[in-house]
RNA sequence: GGGAGCUUAGCUCAGCUGGGAGAGCAUCCGCCUUACAAGCGGAGGGUCACUGGUUCAAGUCCAGUAGUUCCCACCA
């Protein structure tokens, strides 16, 4: 059992083989048992073109501290791994490496195209999940998916199929978000608005028989070609005789209905707003209402179409702008140029203008659906962490446009509608039908993909099985806990919250635990384009994953971004070298003998300190506890931070000492109990935050199998020492009294010197009598003495005073009077301070009749003590005058 | 145009249901005390952005102001 340890911890030498272990174990896979209480979370599937980020590491670590929390509690924990085929992502980048051979997407076609796409799938999409490894994640391997796995396919095609047959999926022509560099749709949450200098050019155009012009301005004038109406507000007088008259568009020569509608604001710019159905979501609108012709005028690069004219087909849409300004200009139709902000929607991928385009695609309608999502929220079955989010989340519900699903893209699921090339007819099926059933003409499949938040809305449930009834998912659903980057609420958990409820008849989550982002050290959020972000795995390297993970999981609260600073890492490093070193200190203790001694129940012989340090550690255990499953994990990581480094290292081991180098101390081995007894309870409820340390530690002293099949310290009420608890500290109070007293009088600290305790209560002096060896060890006494009253003692004596107690240290020829006046003085205005102030709330006959009872007496007995404190130091200067 | 967050020690941040302001890092002083110098002991440093309100009591609750960050939004 006795091993040697290295005076430093090494996190390298640790880390890779605990990993192996734990996985060929088994401890992370879990199976269906409905004898145990299941606790579930499945992981936001990282992008397979990924490399882990800080981001990950954060999310990770707080789902993995959950995990083993709840492992250790004894619930069946599963935590679901998996990775997203991320549509758009992947297949940019596979186009990317295509073109460095001169490949394009139409040059290779599509089954050669998604062979490759597999095929680099094979090769790199591990990658990630590898990653994740590193940092320790407790995730079941053996139940790993992909959106895009067989089972998953399955659930889209069920899903897609099942909502076309409710009517909640449909084809329609619709503007949708265009993006020219991706040609694809893209959903309104993919669209990243951003405000922008922009030219805000006027522009007149003539009115057909009439020598009146309309003016109006436009942001995007390349639009003009596409105009089919200029419309004004039916209550604007100025131009209600301009209504149903004919405006001419110069350049095309196309003739302009003039409308009124209530969208045109009469106070804004000229009143007057051309209408371009087309290319623009409001005019499309406005074109519904007046049945206006829409004028498509850009392919799908952003080029203008022939609808634009020989001029301007073939030109790209800021060229085209140029040009049309120009000739405008030249043809005496151009006003002026302002400059205004305005919101230009960029897509979040690759950052190119997104152009509304009218095209026929796919859509879910989500009115429906969105209202249970919304009531979930509303009545409570919803847990948002932080409470704020709730609104976020039930704000977006509330005004959900219908969602489009279909991209222009290979990589993803294939919609699985097929049409006839014969009759008009589109059979939507999970299983392609040979004919048409309609008209038994020949059938093709629809070319567009689905968004790859479709198949991400059903992860958990289509990880579990569904749409089989499986025993996984009578079992695992619905999950424990999401937990998330803010960020991705609209994407996916909006999305999830309703999928949930339409397929499985509940939400997929209780509750969802947001976190924020990460940062780097100046506060910029951590990006590829910054070039600022920090490499995870260059931290684990350097440092080890445990001192990662714990510099994220600590001083953080949900919801708030978190800014990356190494000194945090360094922090952390050195806390868990601190707890290796104690380890090493006590496992050098140890001997066979005594460790076999030692490992059985609670000894009777346990001291103060032991009942103190053990009372402690129970109550740490309760709030440990609480503290998580309120998914405060930054609280619950510093308590029992705090408990390790400054109540066990810092008091009890040091405590501890005096009783274990003495061989005949007959405690000895009850310390040796409880220094294994506290270590082993700290283990544990640090194991979530820093799982190898704290496994390689507790298999190290052979307290089990592994820290993962420990159970994790409950509170009991045996282990409740409340007097000892006070004892303890009196005992700690000396000792830090007596310390600031010698570090003001600059006393050496191999300066040892005879102490007196002078108490009136038996019972203080009992509590001393106990604790004079610690006295000796932390105070640098070398005698102490126990007095009832003050004989015997050297007037010159410094002295310190603690309640119901004084304390003298006869340090004759080191001390000088003047700075030991100084000194006493500094003392009595701390307590006067003290004194005071407690008086003044007792005078306060408002807090003496409201304030509640038990408040009163605590401050009626603070009030005497201090008072009694600040008699004796009074009484100790005037004695040195 | 709506909505939300933040403002606490030099820096980065905690502070749960209101009851004597905390941590880490940094700074200063003293220590190689046989687990740890990635350490030990001690110290300094904050009118908790501002104003008002509720309360016996406010960093904490309410209202407003300022600065700052973010989200949402079709003002051409």
């Amino acid at each position: 059992m006795k091993k040697d340890m290295e005076t430093k911890y090494n996190p390298k030498v640790v880390e890779d083989r605990l990993y192996a272990d734990w996985v060929e174990k088994g401890y992370f896979h879990a199976e269906a048992d409905e004898n145990k209480e299941p606790y579930t979370i499945m992981i936001p599937p990282p992008n397979i073109t990924g490399r882990l980020h800080m981001g990950h590491a954060l999310n990770a670590t707080l789902q993995d501290v959950l995990i083993r929390f709840k492992k250790l509690q004894g619930y069946n924990a599963l935590w679901m791994p998996g990775t997203d085929h991320a549509a758009i992502a992947t297949e940019v980048k596979i186009v990317e490496k295509m073109a460095e051979e001169g490949l394009t997407k139409a040059s290779l076609g599509r089954d050669a195209f998604m062979k490759r796409a597999w095929q680099w799938y094979d090769d790199v999409g591990g990658v990630i999940t590898k990653q994740f490894r590193k940092l320790g994640v407790a995730c079941d391997w053996q139940r790993q998916r992909f959106t895009m796995d067989k089972g998953c396919s399955d659930a889209v095609l069920e899903v897609f199929v099942k909502l076309h047959e409710k009517g909640l999926i449909y084809r329609g022509e619709r503007l949708v978000n265009w993006c020219t560099q991706c040609k694809t749709s893209i959903s309104d949450a993919e669209v990243e608005h951003e405000d922008k200098q922009s030219g805000f050019w006027h522009f007149k155009y003539p009115i057909k028989d009439s020598d009146e012009y309309v003016v109006f301005a436009t942001t995007r004038p390349e639009t003009m070609l596409g105009d089919v109406a200029i419309a004004v507000n039916p209550s604007d007088e100025r131009y209600a005789h301009l209504v149903g008259k004919t405006a001419i568009m110069p350049i095309l020569g196309r003739e302009l209905k003039i409308v009124a509608d209530e969208y045109v604001k009469a106070d804004f710019g000229t009143g007057m707003v051309k209408v371009t159905p087309a290319h623009d979501f409001n005019d499309f609108e406005i074109g519904v209402r007046h049945d206006l012709e829409r004028i498509n005028i850009m392919n799908d690069d952003g080029s203008i179409n022939e609808a634009g004219g020989d001029n301007y087909a073939g030109l790209d849409r800021y060229e085209a702008r140029k040009k049309i300004i120009a000739q405008m200009d030249d043809m005496g139709y151009f006003v002026r140029k302002e400059e205004i902000t305005n919101a230009v929607g960029g897509h979040d991928r690759c950052g190119s203008v997104v152009e509304p385009l009218n095209k026929l695609q796919w859509f879910v309608k989500m009115e429906e659906l969105a209202r249970p999502a919304l009531d979930a929220y509303k009545n409570g079955d919803l847990n948002i962490v932080p409470p704020r989010f709730g609104k976020v989340y039930s704000h977006w519900l509330e005004g959900i446009k219908d969602w489009c699903i279909s991209r222009q893209l290979w990589w993803g699921h294939r919609i699985p509608a097929y049409h006839c090339e014969g009759c008009e007819h589109i059979e939507v099926a999970k299983i392609a039908p040979d004919k048409c059933p309609k008209c038994g003409g020949a059938v093709y499949q629809d070319e567009d993909s689905l968004d790859t938040w479709f198949s991400s809305a059903l992860w958990p449930f289509s990880t579990l099985g569904w749409p089989e009834k499986t025993p996984e998912l009578a079992h695992f659903y619905p999950t424990s806990v999401l937990v998330t980057a803010y960020e991705i609420l609209f994407f996916w958990v909006i999305r999830m919250a309703f999928a949930g409820i339409e397929f499985m008849g509940e939400l997929p989550f209780k509750d969802v635990l947001l976190h924020g982002v990460m940062r780097d050290d100046q506060g910029r959020k951590m990006s590829k384009s910054l070039g600022n972000g920090i490499d995870p795995l260059g931290i684990i390297e350097e440092y080890g994953a445990d001192a990662l993970r714990f510099s994220l999981a600590t001083g953080n609260s949900p919801g708030n971004d978190l800014r990356f600073y190494i000194e945090k890492v360094e922090s952390s490093r050195n806390f868990l070298n601190k707890i290796w070193n104690a380890s090493r200190f006590i496992m050098m203790n140890l001997d066979n003998e005594t460790a076999e001694a030692t490992f059985g129940c609670l000894p009777s012989e346990l001291t103060a300190a032991d009942k103190w340090i053990i009372s402690k550690a129970n109550t740490l255990a309760k709030e440990v506890a609480e503290n998580l499953d309120k998914y405060e994990l930054g609280l619950a990581a510093d308590k029992a931070y705090s408990f390790m480094w400054d109540e066990f290292c810092d008091w009890y081991i040091e405590m501890a000492k005096p009783r274990l180098y003495n061989a005949d101390d007959e405690t000895r081995l009850a310390a040796l109990w409880t220094l294994q007894h506290i270590l082993s309870t700290g283990l544990r409820l640090l194991h979530p935050f820093i799982p190898f340390i704290t496994e390689e530690i507790y298999t190290s002293f052979g307290f089990g199998e592994s820290i993962l099949l420990a159970d994790y310290p409950k509170y009991q009420d045996e282990l409740n020492f409340p007097i000892e608890e006070g004892q303890m500290e009196q005992i700690k109070e000396a000792v830090r009294a007596l310390r600031n007293m010698r570090s003001q009088m600059n006393v050496p600290p191999s300066r040892k010197a005879q102490t007196f305790v002078v108490s009136t209560n038996v019972d203080v002096r009992a509590v001393f009598e106990a604790g004079a060896k610690y006295i000796k060890s932390l105070a640098g006494a070398n005698e102490v003495i126990v007095l009832s009253e003050k004989v015997g003692i050297d007037d010159n004596a410094v002295s310190v005073v603690v309640p119901s107690a004084e304390i003298f240290m006869p340090l004759a020829e080191l001390v000088d009077m003047e700075k030991e006046r100084e000194r006493l003085q500094k003392e009595i205005k701390k307590l006067q301070g003290e004194v005071d102030r407690v008086n003044a709330k007792l005078n306060n006959q408002g807090f003496i009749a409201k304030a509640p009872a038990n408040l009163v007496e605590e401050e009626k007995a603070k009030a005497a003590k201090y008072q009694e404190m600040l008699q004796v130091v009074q009484k100790q200067l005037e004695g040195l005058k």
